[in-house]
DNA sequence: TGACAATATTCGTTTGAACATATAATATTA
DNA sequence: TAATATTATATGTTCAAACGAATATTGTCA
């Protein structure tokens, strides 16, 4: 007795719509990170920088480096070392504050800020290319699910 | 005169939609993969070593280095030291091709079908309770816009 | 004041990602 | 057969993520 149009032994498994969900989105996210990734290499700053440097761009006054350890949900030796690296290459500058001097504030420099600006028209286009086609109303849409999917959590 | 709503040095940036989908995608990934990394450290697994395991549970015939290298898209050598690991582990079997030679394919073991099957239903209750909550209308639309956003490139 | 909390740093470790280069073994094809 | 392509491996390098533990400095509050 021969069987006929079952799949021979390859373990049928039945995904759930959460796991399809979850999937579909790493390989969303991986694709277009590699994207903007390949845009961040010229200028040989890998996207853990860049981000810095975004948020930096966001607060001009600076940002007590716990504030970016919070942002970026991760532990405060690792954001010094990160901000040491920055710093070294001047995209960045810390100073202490004077009414808490247990803080440092960091803050983008204006080598950092050139930098931002060479990257911003290939990153905005970057951007284009890769999603444009999805339109104002998907974007909107997607936008929307995703801020959803995370309020589970918080 | 004093300035009186206007944000005081703040840059103010104005994010086309796609760049808003964009960092979407990514704070959203990244909350639903810490989840997921907590559950796999038990087993003390990285989520790549994850990901290959259940790639090759996929294929119980086994898949030649290359065919996982394109899969995750990685370099060659890197996948033979990824394997290195995990063969080392117990996790996966390496066994040369008899038809074409220069192959090697890598197959799960029994350990690590064991391993998968410990995470199978904890994986799955962390994705329930991470998107559940959006119920199966929302997870389809969210599964089509991630599929239609990855088309551009393709 | 003294005890404690908050902030940032220093140090050390392990692990893996990413990249380059070279080589071995085998297939393929001119 | 000779030249070339394919597949996987071996090595070596650099960089950064992640974690643990400890310390210095300063602020806060009983």
């Amino acid at each position: 007795m021969k069987e006929t149009a079952e799949p021979e032994k390859k373990t049928r498994r039945v995904r759930s719509p959460e796991e399809e969900a979850y999937l579909d989105l790493l390989r969303t996210t991986d694709m277009l990170s590699r994207g903007l990734v390949s845009i961040l290499k010229p200028e040989d700053i890998s996207s853990t920088q860049y981000n810095v440097l975004r948020i930096l761009r966001g607060s001009p006054d600076g940002l007590p480096c716990g504030e970016i350890a919070n942002r970026m949900i991760t532990r405060d030796p690792d954001i010094t070392r990160l901000l040491d690296r920055m710093e070294k290459r001047g995209l960045i500058a810390r100073s202490r504050e004077t009414k808490d001097r247990r803080m440092v504030l960091a803050r983008i420099t204006s080598e950092g800020l050139k930098l931002l600006a060479r990257l911003d028209k290939p990153v905005e286009e970057a951007h284009h290319r890769q999603l444009g086609h999805l339109g104002r109303e998907r974007l909107r849409a997607l936008t929307e699910l995703l801020l959803a999917a995370r309020a589970a959590v918080s």
